[in-house]
DNA sequence: GCAAAAGTGTTAACTTTACACCCATGT
DNA sequence: ACATGGGTGTAAAGTTAACACTTTTGC
């Protein structure tokens, strides 16, 4: 098989981890290659750096093919250098990760590779091709990592959340259950959700208030030193 | 002058910040560096990396010719690539730390390269070559948040050590001075520190007991899901 | 009226901080 | 004898953790 496949020179490329969450579940973005190699296997989306373009700008420009969402925070992860990861040549690849909030029409890819894109539970991943279990696996930890000390958890809600689905976020990407009194205390007393005049609608139990996040308030407090801290 | 420049094609290479810590200060081991481009700038040691070499290993041969040691923990910190950080071509950089002891006979380099490598304080960097201001500051900011949750004072110390000097790495790292009752108090309650049966000797003071950091049982906690937390 | 999740305070345990004096050694 | 850093404990303040019942809504 090795034997048919054309040979790359040395080069770079990106991969981007995309979490979401939804159905209380914490989600990964995977797509099914269909190309050699590992045709067929499921995958991380990622792509080739072209020899003019930014490694940051190359990681915004795969998920944009892949979602349609532009000026999304993407960070970047690690890179992965072993010799042998790629098996057509000597390919080290750059790994980002990034957040999306689950919005009511989906997702809108711009480009045909991505045809196959779709959420897969993040604690429960396949084989995935290359080296990409590695990758997922690290995301995941700088995730939990991140969780505790950026408010991360809002930017996988819609705009407007409910406290119970937003500790549901905490619970889901930490393992831990919280406390509903602690949570709600600590998460008021930090000054940045702001509780809204509408409640939800359709339950079939006691509607809970709709909160939003306060951005800007955040991002003022976090530029003066605050730390978060859940 | 970019004109008498020869070409690279695109390839990648790994820098390697190393600190130490000597005169009660944070330092960075620098170079001149004796080739174009920016040649007789200071830079941080870095090479290219071998097609056939994993990067991870392109990090500890550079370290190795820089300062003859061997087996030091090194972690990956940061890749930069900007189309343009390279005036001769395409070239992104994976950047790595480390921390190194101070030893009584000094650094032996492997390499001619190294011909002109020496300490510079960590807080009052020169200008250096390419971007390499940009990863150093990368690195601070990393060891910053790494000392406050990992023992890494202890390696940057000869094997036996004194507190008040450890206490002195950690404000020479944070910036901020700390109380020392509850320095010792929270540092010896880790239970992860000895203390030997010997003291200093030949100071103009009474002479503090030597203490040397159990390391094996450290990695046993760590691995049990122990956080350090200074 | 019942099932399901929302909302709400208090107390005890623990952690963190602030603070000052005597001791040993070399000159 | 003096200058220098070594070594030591306590109490107040603040933080975290544990815990259970009433309310609202849709069916």
């Amino acid at each position: 098989m090795a034997a048919t496949l054309k040979k790359l020179h040395s080069d770079f490329s990106v991969d981007c981890v995309v979490f979401g969450f939804d159905e209380g579940e914490l989600k990964i973005l995977l797509i099914d290659r269909n190309e050699a190699p590992f045709k067929e296997w499921k995958a991380i989306p990622g792509n080739l750096v072209a020899k003019s373009e930014d490694i940051d700008h190359a990681a915004s420009r795969v998920l944009y093919e892949l979602t349609g969402l532009k000026d999304v925070y993407q960070e970047q992860l690690y890179t992965f250098g072993k010799v042998n990861r790629h098996p057509q040549g000597r390919v080290i690849t750059v790994a980002y990760y990034s957040i999306i909030r689950r919005t009511e029409d989906g997702l809108h890819p711009m480009s045909s590779f991505a045809r196959e894109a779709y959420w897969w539970p993040a604690n429960d991943l396949p084989k995935l091709a290359f080296d990409h279990n590695e990758i997922a696996e690290k995301a995941l930890q700088r995730l939990r990592e991140k969780i505790l000390v950026e408010p991360i958890g809002f930017e996988l809600l819609p705009k407007e959340f409910t406290l119970t689905q937003l500790q549901h976020v905490y619970e889901a990407i930490t393992g831990e259950d919280v406390d509903k009194r602690n949570f709600r205390k600590r998460i008021l007393g930090s000054d940045l959700l702001k509780q809204l005049n509408k409640k939800q609608a359709g339950v079939a139990h006691r509607a809970a208030y709709l909160y939003t996040f306060n951005e800007k308030k955040y991002k003022k407090l976090k530029n003066q030193g605050m730390i978060f801290g859940i």
